[in-house]
DNA sequence: CAACCGACCTGTTCGC
DNA sequence: TGCGAACAGGTCGGTT
């Protein structure tokens, strides 16, 4: 699940290891991973283009090509960029592969085919236009955020993860950000006293920094071009599901917030009152399972439960993958 | 504007 | 042991 320290990693990777090649053709095996869905004009469009430079917005890989063209790459799930040797070892999930003029080649591999890169040039509309601030930019300052914040009228998690209210953050560091605020995910922007609008950007941008330093959280089928992160080792609530908080030793909670498992301590990070009408559903199924005797999982409605060392069985067997993936892709 | 839904996809895990 | 349902979640387009 790239989000922006992923992401910046990968982009970083990928920089040293093809900043200067010219793209010589490219091989489309999966229409719709071209966002126009047209390969032959996508391969006429890159054909002879150097790469200048590789950076990043919000969570896409942004690669700029001569002649003012440029590619985003947006990995959404399950996407992974590697450059390899042409003729190495192939697998079924690559989606898009770009021949470089130096005998290798950058193949996009995309289990779950949600991943898009898009084609752009002189005068093409601006795929960031919507895009927010980024979190990490010096010109995001805590006056900055507190405008932004006091201009919505949403709960903070489904508010950080709108890439229109800033950009990069997902599901991993929205939720590890209101933890270390101390902020509940149902709180809204509107009731947010000074000091807690302080501490979510503080939090939110030293999280981000120290997972960017860390290559990003490697679970599931993350990984970047030169290996693996290790910031999963040092998460506080996501995916921590009946651990102990490491402040004050409750279990995590888990519940489900606009769609999203949202992981929490429910006594680090209170629901003032005032916030508590509209966040019905998820209090009726918190006090559901809570009767049930469930002490440290909450569950949606209807849903099973949630085994213990799920979290740990899962990322061993990521791990194992994400190997996997690396050998047959030749990285 | 906010909240929610289904769609897009496949592999893994869960409950029975 | 095997099967189908649930789940993972970033984003878009549509509806309430």
């Amino acid at each position: 699940m790239p989000e922006l320290p992923e992401v910046e990693t990968v982009a970083r990777d990928l920089r040293g290891l093809i900043v200067g090649a010219t793209i010589v053709d490219a091989e489309t095996r999966w229409e719709r991973t071209l966002r126009d869905a047209d390969p032959e004009a996508f391969a006429d469009g890159v054909a002879g283009r150097r790469i200048e430079a590789v950076g990043r917005r919000a969570k896409q890989v942004v690669v700029e090509l001569s002649g003012g063209a440029y590619l985003t790459i947006h990995l959404k799930m399950t996407g992974q960029l590697f450059v390899v040797p042409q003729g190495g070892p192939d697998d079924p999930y690559v989606r898009l592969v770009l021949e470089l003029d130096d005998g290798r080649e950058i193949r996009f591999r995309d289990i779950r085919k949600f991943g898009r890169v898009g084609l752009y040039g002189v005068g093409t509309a601006d795929p960031f236009a919507a895009t927010g601030p980024e979190p990490l930019a010096d010109d995001f300052t805590v006056a900055a955020f507190r405008r932004r914040l006091r201009s919505r009228k949403g709960r903070l998690k489904p508010l950080l993860l709108d890439q229109a209210f800033v950009a990069g953050v997902g599901n991993i560091y929205a939720d590890e950000a209101l933890w270390a605020a101390r902020l509940h995910p149902l709180r809204t922007a509107r009731t947010l006293r000074p000091a807690d609008e302080r501490r979510l950007w503080l939090h939110l941008r030293r999280i981000l920094t120290e997972a960017v330093i860390r290559r990003g959280s490697s679970i599931d089928d993350y990984t970047a071009p030169e290996g693996d992160g290790e910031m999963q080792e040092h998460l506080e609530a996501y995916q921590r599901t009946g651990e102990p908080c490491r402040r004050c030793g409750r279990p995590i909670r888990r519940v489900v917030v606009g769609g999203r498992a949202t992981h929490f301590c429910s006594w680090c990070q209170r629901l003032p009152a005032g916030d508590r009408a509209g966040a019905k559903a998820v209090l009726a199924t918190m006090a559901a399972a809570r009767r049930r005797g469930m002490r440290w999982t909450e569950l949606a409605a209807g849903q099973g439960s949630v085994g213990l060392n799920r979290a740990e069985r899962t990322r061993t067997a990521a791990a194992t993958r994400r190997a996997a993936a690396r050998a047959s892709v030749g990285g």
